[in-house]
DNA sequence: AAATAAGTGTTGCAATTGCAACATATTTTA
DNA sequence: TAAAATATGTTGCAATTGCAACACTTATTT
């Protein structure tokens, strides 16, 4: 969260850099169409957004959501033909384009604190990438039990404490698992009935 | 590929730096050990390695599969205390160590060509994180097929033919699906009866 | 405050998928 | 070149998991 206390203190300071803008957005916008080439990276500053495909055949899917603090844009994004990707604003979002050029130093320089905004741009990405890579190898767990378990143990690591509140909801919880969610239900009851895990509500706690 | 040969010419122009420097490995030593908050990226600029993690309890699973040109090293991978993770050369591997401080600017700027070894960086750095948000998509499907499909049509955009050779083997592309092989094996079959694509070895052609 | 929507919890049943255990083909190593 | 290791291909059977269809609780909206 100290990242985007830099934004904040940057912005208070009257920072200018032709290769970052910021724009506000009402609820239901489109913040960006995902378009192939266009090089910018968007930083959430304030809100919430998704990610939705709509596909050729008119299906739609929420394929990411964002909160305060998350990056997004097509540079991270496989984009095809035949789907579309859109971010649509949530609620009131805060949101700063960041042009390509400004990571690879293309910036001429008069922006005094474009090296501190490099790195926690960054700092982000790797961020980015680390959450990508931990979604990976709970994904890839064979059962639904060690999906739970390596789950709770990224969450309790993350908090420090073996007892700790879901960030998600239980239903959005399956999804981010890729697993039914009454299976789900079943398998935290078993969990709980075998002593791995007490659990009330989103409350966990792990033995 | 271009983004190797950046580096090639580079080499061979004598390029130094302090923030970047190259290092040799034979078949079987280890390249890095993970630890946390060490600040530096690997360029595997020839050769092969695998990211080996060793549980606890002495598992040990082959993560990620590297080749010529990828990108790996702490940055990219979440890192837990109760596990060691270590990238070892498969064969004779040559590797770039770029220190974090290169990236953002922190380097003196005595070399000429920091920018564009900053901009290939970031290239592949954006390139890993669209590799990684794409095997999620397909990780999500709910079915055998559907994965199958999915991945099938990523390599076919890929490679802008509707016949590819598969550029795994289907022991391999098992693993990297989360499924079983014999289970794989099956659907493919299914798939070719029904006439979604044919198929002879490796070489796949969707219709 | 009522109505609507979203989330939690449970269970029986069906079926997709994983596992075991093969045979054969291909590649790598000695 | 023989032997060993790895990869491909197949099938029956078991079971984990998904689906449907509930009841009930908690938020959100009007």
């Amino acid at each position: 969260m100290e990242n985007i206390c830099v934004f904040d203190t940057l912005f208070e300071e009257n920072f200018k850099c032709p290769k970052i803008y910021k724009k506000s957005f009402l609820k239901g916008e489109v913040i960006i169409s995902y378009v192939e080439n266009r090089k910018q990276i968007c930083f959430l500053k304030e809100g919430y957004a998704d990610l939705i495909r709509t596909d050729f055949n008119g299906d739609v899917t929420t394929l990411e959501y964002y909160k305060k603090g998350d990056l997004f844009g097509e540079l991270f994004y496989f984009i095809t033909s035949n789907t579309q990707l859109n971010v649509i604003a949530k609620e009131q979002c805060e949101v700063l384009f960041i042009s390509y050029d400004f990571l690879i130093s293309k910036c001429n320089r008069i922006c005094k604190q474009h090296e501190i905004i490099e790195e926690t741009i960054l700092n982000l990405i790797f961020k980015r990438m680390i959450v990508l890579t931990n979604h990976i190898e709970i994904l890839t767990k064979k059962s639904i039990r060690e999906k739970l378990l390596s789950y709770f143990s990224t969450i309790a690591f993350q908090k420090s404490s073996k007892t700790f509140t879901l960030p998600l909801s239980l239903t959005a919880l399956a999804t981010y698992l890729n697993i039914d969610r009454s299976a789900m239900m079943r398998e935290m009851k078993y969990l709980e009935e075998e002593g791995f895990i007490k659990k009330e509500k989103r409350k966990i706690t792990l033995f």
